[in-house]
RNA sequence: GGAGAGGUGGCGGAGUGGUCGAUCGCGUCGGUCUCGAAAACCGAAGUACUCGCAAGGGUACCGUGGGUUCGAAUCCCACCCUCUCCGCCA
């Protein structure tokens, strides 16, 4: 949700950000509509002034058992006048919620994911001398990776694993969580995975993306991400500003309708309807949530270095930064088996986009008022596909599996997959 | 799912049609007193929108949304949530 004083002050400067977004200008129409959302208010309270007036009156009067019929015409003229404001709803309101959050001065231009711009890089590529299969080859000749049995089960997108595979999904999820929360400085959460629709528009899914969810026959929505819940967390609270920053992690399932995705990564367990998630929230004060998105990212690369692969951070271009991000890192994990850079972590500060819309605020130390806080949230990383890049990273010429040191406590000391 | 009770300002808790944005208590902040503190006393304190250069006005908000009325915290309807009991259930 963007400021609308903002927009008033600097409709030029506003046009200009969102151009950056590939939108037209928009500050011409927006201030329109303000004027008129503005001049609807100013009438509809001055009829409730009078209106208020007259009622006092009337009260008076009748006390005293005097006439009030004429008062009482004027009154009831004026509440058809109201009445006819009632229902409407500002469009100025509708239209804001659908636009994007303006980007951080330091994101690069671009059109899409091509434009993007690696920033620094973890390794390189290992050279084995085999050819390195892709993770579902992998998983099916060990017999622990079953897509036939998720089709019947549920259909496309979904995952059945077995035995030592189910244990190493847990078992990097159970990592990374206690990682976040032992060393990092995140307080372990547990989340509902269903939620209402506010906490939807509070971190931006709705109302413009329903179509990426999974919604319940009672309304509410499968979530896509911990970030909403986490988020939603400060949603309609004033904080004081000495309890700051908040940093929450939750290891959760999410659940990706994954519309308008057909026929991309349809092999393997890439893409998903369901995937298990780390996922890292902070909370800040405006002025620290540029750090706080540096250490964040620092946080999810130190678990990719742990698991020994390699990875480099990107820096999202203008055009692939996300909805309700001001700024995005992605990292990116090699896949030897498919020869790829993918996706595995990605980053964002919010800013106050979030915060507004979900009115979070914070009671600062010193002076009145109340601040937006800042939101920022980050996968510290995406388990299912952790769970690949470990495969394709540690797989040997015989097909099995090497486990990550820092996993063998959690496998039972498990050194192989086998 | 059934029956009942209830949702009021940071907290507790009054208020059942008209000067109620809301008595009071606690807590918070400022002051008086004190060497200092406590106690006591005095005072200040919600959020948002809107008009205005400003000073300063106005409007809305008593779970949410409708309705009745000249006028709603108060009456009616629906929904949400909390608590108690019963049933069912991981």
């Amino acid at each position: 949700m963007h400021d609308i004083r903002a927009l008033r002050t600097d409709p030029a400067g506003f046009d200009t950000a969102m151009a950056r977004r590939g939108l037209a200008p928009l500050s011409a129409e927006l201030l329109g509509l303000d004027a008129a959302r503005r001049d609807q208010v100013t009438r509809q309270q001055d009829a409730l002034t009078r209106r208020n007036e007259l009622a006092k009156q009337i009260g008076t009067l009748k006390r005293k058992g005097e006439d009030t019929a004429a008062l009482e015409d004027e009154a009831r003229e004026l509440r058809l006048f109201l009445d006819a404001f009632e229902t409407q709803r500002f469009e100025i309101d509708d239209r804001l919620a659908t636009l994007p959050n303006i980007l951080d001065p330091d994101v690069p231009d671009g059109r899409d994911e091509a434009d993007n711009v690696v920033l620094h890089q973890h390794g390189e590529p290992p050279r084995p001398n085999f050819a390195p299969k892709q993770h579902f080859e992998l998983g099916e000749a060990l017999g622990l990776m079953d897509f036939a049995a998720a089709t019947k089960l549920a259909g496309a997108r979904f995952t059945v694993l077995r035995g030592a595979l189910a244990r190493l999904e847990r078992a990097l999820g159970q990592w990374m969580l206690t990682l976040h929360a032992t060393e990092h400085g995140y307080t372990e959460t547990a989340v509902p995975y269903l939620v209402n629709a506010a906490s939807m528009y509070g971190t931006g899914q709705l109302p413009k993306f329903e179509e990426d969810l999974f919604k319940t026959t009672d309304g509410r929505y499968l979530i896509p991400t911990a970030e909403v819940p986490l988020t939603n967390l400060v949603r309609d609270e004033i904080v004081p500003e000495a309890a700051l920053p908040f940093r929450y992690t939750a290891l959760s399932p999410s659940f990706r309708s994954e519309a308008g995705s057909a026929g991309r990564d349809t092999r393997g367990m890439l893409r998903q309807h369901q995937f298990h998630k780390v996922e890292m929230v902070s909370i800040t004060r405006p002025e620290d949530s540029a750090a706080e998105h540096e250490r964040m990212t620092g946080c999810a690369e130190r678990v990719l270095t742990e698991l020994g692969l390699t990875w480099r951070r990107v820096v999202l271009c203008a055009g692939d930064t996300g909805f309700s991000a001001a700024k995005t890192y992605d990292l990116e994990v090699w896949l030897p088996g498919q020869g790829a850079w993918r996706e595995i972590s990605s980053c964002s500060n919010c800013r106050d986009f979030q915060a507004r819309r979900m009115n979070a605020r914070m009671k600062p130390a010193e002076g009145k008022g109340n601040i937006f806080l800042h939101t920022l949230n980050g996968s510290g990383v995406a388990v299912g596909r952790a769970l690949i890049a470990v495969m394709e990273t540690h797989q040997q010429a015989d097909g099995s599996i090497l486990v990550p040191e820092v996993l063998r406590p959690w496998m039972g000391g498990l050194e192989r997959i086998a």
